[in-house]
DNA sequence: CTTTTAACTTGCATTTTGCAAGTAACGTTG
DNA sequence: CAACGTTACTTGCAAAATGCAAGTTAAAAG
């Protein structure tokens, strides 16, 4: 697990600061959740999700996710013009928090994808293994 | 468990998104924090928090809180100048999101208030349910 | 009273966001 | 191979959010 180093800039050394500095705003969490539960992996996927990001935003999130290790980019061997998002293992290792998250919204409000709830509240640690393992498998190639 | 009625501005009815336009921003899960686990209630606390929010944002964010049901405030009875904020039952119940993000950097960031990370690693749900339990503590007057 | 404290509000400059319209590189089709 | 479609962006500009400094109001303390 290799630890890098903190933002000179932050504004306080506080944990929960670094990760809204990183993460809190209104459409990093939602590129993530699609990288992780949807597997998009491309521009063109997370720009029709369902919150209609614009294209500079996207674009601007996609660096700054990747400047925080926390995305890793590469050019589509078999479509020069693809760009393939992944999660890092820094990425891969938000699934607890959006899964908290996710729950903590469906217990409090009114919202839809109830199956996806459904499934985290019978067993959280469940799906989050089930998440890493699907991108262990993903990613095996590059590793082994 | 009263859940309000969806937002009906939303940019999608995904939990996720949710929990984000309520809380993705740069203060207001610093402000639950600052509640949350150091017991902070008054403006003039969370004004002199280490990240140094403004006076304007910090109103804003409060107001925005109260609105979503998160916090709830009163005007101390011994001190008609102050107002009590406290977090409500669905504010508590953020106890597992702050955790995990607050872990997430602490394995992947140079942070600093390693104790908290330390109890929390130790042992995740303790951790939480003395949060809750100094919160009824604190409560139990208005319920009891 | 006068001063201090607490919780804001207001004004204004700066930054971020969001929409619409490009553009450059690659791939596909005829 | 030329025209066209796709993909991943960039650019320009208006609107909204943020941040700083300086008020303002009401209550408490001296």
């Amino acid at each position: 697990m290799t630890k890098m180093k903190a933002d000179p800039e932050r504004r306080s050394g506080c944990p929960l600061n670094a990760s809204v500095e990183m993460l809190g705003d209104r459409w990093s969490l939602l590129v993530i959740r699609d990288m992780m539960l949807r597997g998009y992996q491309t521009f063109h996927e997370f720009l029709h999700s369902d919150e209609k990001i614009s294209t500079n935003i996207l674009a601007d999130r996609l660096r700054r996710l990747e400047e925080y290790g926390i995305i890793s980019s590469q050019t589509d061997s078999f479509d020069g013009r693809k760009v393939i998002y992944s999660l890092t293992p820094k990425g891969i290792d938000l699934a607890p928090v959006l899964t908290e998250m996710v729950l903590w919204a469906a217990r409090h409000e009114e919202t839809g994808n109830q199956p996806l709830v459904r499934e985290m509240r019978r067993d959280k640690d469940q799906l989050i293994a089930s998440v890493r393992q699907r991108w262990a498998q993903k990613h095996k190639s590059l590793v082994g």
